[in-house]
DNA sequence: AACTTGGTTGAATCAGCAA
DNA sequence: TTTGCTGATTCAACCAAGT
C-alpha cells in the first residue's frame, strides 16, 4: 500500500516504507523522502540543547553590541523554532491523518515545540507529565527540584478524528481507574542503560516504560511508529517487543550502531500477550431488531428500567413503544426519563424468574456467536 | 520608598502603590500606571483561551459547568499571543529587577505563555506541575484525564540574580526532602469555594494551598506581591495570612465585590508563626567561633548529644576535639556518630541547671541581635 | 453518635458513522 | 458538508439525609 501511494507521487524519491529499519541522515530530509500520510504515531524526543545557532548563519549586521546576550538568547530562539517547524511540518506530512505525534521536552524547549504543533495546526490532545520517581536532586539549593519532563500528545488538526486512543487498556493498566494525564515512572538506569564501555552510549536515553505506556494507548499491534529522533532506540525496541513496526531516524554512527545490536535482542511478544483489553466502540453492532428477529425476545414483551419505574413494549420491528413515544430503544429511554440520551441497551431490561435482565445480554450472546 | 522612586519618574503617573487595595481595570493600564521596579513577585492566572465547543454531558446525563464567560473568548491564537505580550510586557515593567513572575496555565495557553517569557527575556526557574489529586474526570474515555495544570516560574532575565527562594522552607514542608517540580494539591471546592447563591462565584477559582506554595516558596514576609488577574482574591487573601502586600487588578465588578469581603474576613498571622517558615539561608550565618569569642560558651566546656551518649570540649578558636578527631561542629559531630554529615547546631547542647540547651539557641541570640 | 446512601461537582479544546 | 442515529462514558470530595 505504501509502495502504491508512494509511486505515484511525482518528483519525489520512490522509496518504500524502510520497516524496521534504521535510516541514517537528517530527520526532515529522510521524512520528506518518505510517502506521504504513512505513519500511525510519531515519537520524537528532539534536542533541546540552544547551542544551534553555531551551525546556523549569523544575519548580516553581525556586529556584537552591548546587548549581545541578549542577542544571542534572541537569535537563538529563533534558530531552535526554525528548526523546530521544519521537522514538525515534515512529521505533519508522513503522518495518516488518523496519525497522532507524541513530543517530549523539558521547560527548555517544550513551550516553543507546543506552540509550533498548535501554529501548524496540530490540535493537542494532552500534555503528559513524566513524573521521575527519582529524579536528579538539585545540588545548589536554588530552585524546585526539576522531577519532570513534558510529553505532548497531538493529533494531525481538529477536524480529524479517528486517532487511536485504547482507553480500556489504559484503564485496566491504571487499576481500573482512567489513566491520567500524570505518569510516574523511574528515569533509565541500572542494566537498561546502554553503556560503551563504562560511559553511557546516549545522553538522554529515555526509559522504556515511557515508551511502553505511550506506545500501549496511542498504537495498535501493526502499526507504524517512526523515531526521527532515534538515537539508541528505545522507540524501535518496545515498538519490537509490542509488535509495532517502526521507522528510525538517526544521524550518528555510534548510536545506530548501539541501536541496531540493541533491537537485535529483542523478542516479539507472542500474538496472545498482545492482545488487549478491547474498546466497546470497536466491536460490531448489533440492532436490537436482530434481537427480536432471533426470537431472544418476543414481540409485546415489557422492558423495564433497573428500578420499574418506566416501562415499554416491544413491536415486532425492533422499536419500542409507550403511551407516549414509540422509537428505538435508545430514543424512548431518552424520552420516558426525560433525558437528552440514553444508552437503551444498558437502560432496558426484561424479567426472567423474577429478575431483570439488562438486553445488553442478549446483544453480548450474538457478539459471542460471530467470532 | 514607593513614593519615591515614583517621584523621580517623569511623565508618568505619579501613583503610589496601592498596598492591599484592589485596582479596578484593564491590567496593562493599571501595570503601566504603576512605578517601575516596585514589585517583587506576580502571580498570573490569565484566561486559558479554552475554545470550548458544544456542551459536555456526564454519564448520567447531567451537564458540566465548563468555563464560558466572555473574558476567555479569543479570536484566534494570534489575538490571544498580542494579549499575552502586552500584559507580560507591562508585567515586566513593575517587576523589581531581583522580582520573579508566576504564571498558571493548561496545554490550552502554557505553551503561548511559556515562549512569550523566553522571548521577552525572562528566564524561566521552573515549570511547576500542579497535580490534582480530585479531578474532573474524561467523561467521554477519548483522552487521558487531564489531571494537572502547569505554572512556570520566571525570573527578570538571566542576568538578574537575587530573587527569592525559601529553599530551606520548602525543604521543611516536604518532610525534609528537596520540593520537586510536582505539587501534589487538591481542587478548590467544598467550604472555601466561594458562591453567589448556589452558583459558583468564579468559574476557576484557585485553591488556597497553591497560593500557599507559590508565596511561600518565592515571597518574604512584607514583599509586595501582584497579581493581574485577580478575580475573587485568593492570591489576596493567602498574601494577607502570610503578612506579604498584595495588589489586586480585576476588571469585574462582581468580583471584586466577592474578593474584598473574602480578605476582610482573613487575619494576618503572628510574626513569630510567620518567622518560623523563613529560610535558613537567608538568614547570615553565623560562625560557632563568633558564640565563643562572644562569651556565650567559654572555651573548655563539654558539649553533649542529646542522649549524652558522645562528649566533645570546645577549643578556643572554635572547634570541638574528642579523643580520636577534631574539628568543625559539623565534622566532629559526624565523626563520633559514624555518619558522613551532621548538622553540629542542632546536635551538639551545653548543660544549664542539668538541662541540655541545643547550640543553636546561642546562634539564634546572635541573629535576633544583628536585626 | 457512627455509619451508609445518594446527589452534586470540578479550567473540558470529550464520538463515529451512515445517509 | 450537514444531519441524525447509535450508543459509550466518571473520580474524588463534599454534603445532606437517612439508618
Amino acid at each position: 500500500m505504501a509502495d502504491a501511494k508512494n509511486a505515484t507521487r511525482k518528483g519525489s524519491a520512490t522509496l518504500s516504507l524502510p520497516l524496521n529499519k534504521i535510516v541514517q541522515g537528517d530527520c526532515i530530509d529522510v521524512m520528506n523522502s518518505l510517502p506521504e500520510k504513512s505513519v500511525d504515531v510519531i515519537f520524537a524526543d528532539p534536542p533541546y540543547n540552544m547551542q544551534l545557532k553555531e551551525t546556523l548563519s549569523r544575519p548580516d549586521n553581525s556586529k556584537v553590541d552591548g546587548v549581545h546576550d541578549a542577542w544571542d538568547k534572541f537569535s537563538s530562539f529563533n534558530a531552535y523554532d526554525e528548526f523546530t517547524y521544519r521537522w514538525l511540518d515534515a512529521a505533519r506530512r508522513v503522518l495518516k491523518d488518523t496519525g497522532t505525534i507524541w513530543v517530549i521536552g523539558s521547560y527548555h524547549n517544550i513551550f516553543r515545540v507546543g506552540t509550533a504543533l498548535q501554529n501548524l495546526e496540530y490540535w493537542v490532545l494532552n500534555d503528559v507529565i513524566w513524573r521521575k520517581s527519582n529524579p536528579m536532586p538539585n545540588f545548589r539549593g536554588t530552585r524546585f527540584t526539576n522531577a519532570h519532563e513534558t510529553l505532548i500528545w497531538a493529533a494531525k488538526s481538529a477536524d480529524k478524528g479517528g486517532y487511536t486512543f485504547n482507553y480500556d487498556a489504559m484503564k485496566a493498566m491504571n487499576d481500573d481507574t482512567q489513566m491520567r494525564s500524570d505518569w510516574t515512572l523511574p528515569i533509565c538506569s541500572g542494566g537498561e542503560r546502554l553503556k560503551n564501555g563504562d560511559k553511557k552510549a546516549h545522553a538522554t536515553q529515555k526509559p522504556e516504560s515511557l515508551l511502553y505506556r505511550v506506545l500501549m494507548s496511542s498504537t495498535k499491534p501493526g502499526d507504524v511508529v517512526l523515531d526521527p529522533f532515534f538515537g539508541t532506540g528505545t522507540t524501535g525496541a518496545v515498538a519490537k517487543k509490542l509488535g509495532r513496526d517502526f521507522i528510525g531516524i538517526e544521524r550518528e554512527d555510534e548510536y545506530i550502531k548501539v541501536a541496531m545490536e540493541r533491537i537485535s535482542n529483542v523478542k516479539r511478544l507472542d500474538d496472545e500477550t498482545l492482545g488487549f483489553t478491547q474498546s466497546k466502540r470497536a466491536q460490531p453492532r448489533v440492532p436490537f431488531g436482530s434481537i427480536v428477529e432471533r426470537g431472544m425476545i418476543e414481540p409485546g414483551t415489557t422492558l423495564y428500567d433497573c428500578k420499574r419505574k418506566y416501562t415499554a413494549r416491544v413491536r415486532t420491528d425492533g422499536t419500542l413503544i409507550t403511551d407516549m413515544e414509540k422509537g428505538s430503544i435508545h430514543k424512548v429511554g431518552a424520552s420516558v426519563q426525560g433525558a437528552p440520551a440514553c444508552n437503551g441497551w444498558t437502560f432496558w431490561h426484561v424479567e426472567q424468574k423474577g429478575e431483570l435482565l439488562p438486553i445488553d445480554f442478549f446483544r453480548q450472546q450474538v457478539r459471542a456467536e460471530m467470532n
